[in-house]
DNA sequence: TGAATTCCTACCAAATCGGTAGGAATTGGC
DNA sequence: GCCAATTCCTACCGATTTGGTAGGAATTCA
């Protein structure tokens, strides 16, 4: 129940990437994260394969956003970066289980994406989250 | 941002002492559960440290609530049983920083806290969860 | 005293996390 | 065409966490 380093990472580089206009390399992001490109690089194509960055290779090269910010919620991009770890505990997820927590579980996570979903890349990068 | 097998299994049992009038084992519990009595005493000992269920050794001993179950809410069950795991990000709970999803995080991890605290293991027991 | 039970400590295998490393593929500029 | 800059792909790796197991000490009831 936390929020993974790469989670943090990824949204770290989106709200830099919304303030700016040329695409931007991973070394670069790594300067002002302090981050590891390498690492970043990984993070970074996660948020490719959303569709919420786009990369492109070679010199001048870089990511910038694919969308504007505000068109970017914080629930695909978390649910991206999380993998498969948002979904509900495996007994609920296939379906069978019925154990009494389950229906716990579907409210919390339910809440969750909610939450997420609420909250646009633009009211992050200019600190307008309520 | 998991629910661990821990929780979900803290859950689990505290439904079935929900319903129990005497005092259940660790044995019992795991004819119930499936899951191995060892370790449902570990699970069980952390809900006995916040004082959700007592628990008495010796013949006929074992474990019961120590409050009504609409007095149990489930926000301190999870928190415990997901024991330090369910603070903001570190930048963040370190008061210094302000990244700028750091607003993101906390108002997440309010949110978790307001859905867990309002449900009530009695809701829980009788699949009145809405 | 003996059986049933929780409590305590230590240990352990497997998975996940948080990266690092090296190089292939692609692109723009000269 | 070539070189530099860049993303993309694959593999690896150490530390930590997860999900337990094992053995026995302490306690309690009959």
């Amino acid at each position: 129940m936390k929020i993974s380093s790469k989670t943090h990472y990824g949204v770290q580089v989106l709200s830099f990437l919304a303030v700016s206009e040329k695409p931007v390399s991973a070394k670069e992001l790594e300067k002002c994260t302090g981050v590891s490109s390498k690492y970043l690089e990984k993070v970074l194509k996660i948020l490719s394969d959303i569709n919420v960055v786009s990369a492109t290779r070679g010199a001048n090269g870089g990511y910038s956003l694919s969308r504007n910010a505000e068109q970017i919620r914080m629930g695909e991009v978390v649910r991206a970066l999380e993998e498969d770890n948002m979904e509900i505990i495996d007994c609920v997820a296939k379906s069978g289980c019925c154990c009494p927590s389950s229906k716990l579980w579907k409210k919390l996570f339910d809440g969750i994406n909610e939450i997420l979903d609420g909250v646009t890349l633009k009211e992050i990068s200019e600190g307008t989250i309520l």
